[in-house]
DNA sequence: TGTACATCAGTGAACGCGCGTTCACTGATGTAC
DNA sequence: TGTACATCAGTGAACGCGCGTTCACTGATGTAC
């Protein structure tokens, strides 16, 4: 590492992490992500208050990702089949991230993770214009909770099937889709 | 700890490791859990190989648990109520024990862990007795990953609402079954 | 019944490790006059 | 333009800590003869 890259540590520290754990490290530490960045223990520092303000960054990134893959998926179909592409795109990026995704929604309280918000939208959208208005709020929430479940029980390993697990993902939003719009 | 009790000590710790999930502790260290039931740190060593087959062990209780907590709502109520019950009782399980619920879910391939399946058995049977046999297998899957959802942003914190989210969950649930049931 | 011995469930000191964070520093870059 | 100084982004040694695990041990309980 130069020191002549303006700042520049930040985003490499942020993209270290993010790509550490693609590649299954699962316990980030301050140390670790340093030492793959080739900087010294302390560099992080003049970047990161601390740690947890590190991995909230990280996280924060995973939610504008995220947002981004909900955002394409909606726009390459229309009506519920883009919601069910939502849903795909979602569980999908879980998958290909499962620590990631872990890391997002760990620390998801009192820290500011302000992408969260707009991930969240985009589904909530496209619920709402699918939904008739009185069943709006239970539509969404039923909407967010089974992709987010689909994706959760994905990455921890609960399904033992063979592994054509698209198709199931599918059939299991399409019913949910049935009681949303049916009156 | 009096050395009378013959191999109580096992229940004591899986006990103690419970107690202490259920104050909130979230990263329990063999070391902590066996302060915490009064005896040396090298005395759960005489019941457990390691602390991996330690925490499996407090996991395996906990689905054992949860595995009751359904059994228990599916009897207290009749056709889809009974699903609704099942869904309700899930969730409030995780609220009550978030650190727990995530013990249980995060270990999950490559340890054994029987009432895992007993659980899943109790909220699939019931799903299998609604559902039209041609779409069985997706309603047990979007019901498993809804109930799974609703408990896991439940427990994160995504639910930023006053308070009263029994009804919201309940309307979500209530939703999903119009899907369900319908052909 | 008494005695010798094995087993069993615990203790307590010690190990090596990686961690987050502190501290004082270094040397390159930017700025004021 | 040259010089003095401030700032900025990094280094590297050191701290104290809790961890999982090892080792050798102790003393109570159970068992065979």
């Amino acid at each position: 590492m130069t020191t002549s890259r303006r700042g520049g540590l930040r985003d490499v520290l942020l993209a270290t992490a993010a790509r550490m754990m693609e590649e299954g490290e699962v316990e980030l530490s301050l140390r670790s992500i340093a030492r793959a960045a080739g900087v010294s223990a302390m560099a992080p520092y003049r970047h990161f208050s601390d740690k947890e303000s590190l991995l909230t960054a990280v996280a924060d990134n995973g939610f504008a990702m995220l947002h981004d893959r909900l955002a394409r998926a909606d726009r390459a179909a229309v009506g519920r089949e883009a919601l069910v592409e939502q849903g795909m795109a979602y569980v999908a990026f879980a998958a290909a991230n499962p620590a990631l995704f872990r890391l997002m929604f760990g620390r998801s309280r009192e820290c500011e993770m302000p992408a969260s918000g707009a991930a969240y939208g985009v589904l909530a959208n496209r619920v709402a214009a699918l939904a008739p208005e009185e069943r709006r709020g239970a539509a969404i929430l039923a909407c967010w909770a089974t992709v987010h479940g689909l994706a959760t029980l994905s990455i921890d390993g609960r399904f033992q099937g063979p592994g054509n697990d698209d198709d199931a993902n599918r059939a299991a939003l399409n019913l949910l889709i049935d009681g949303l719009v049916v009156r």
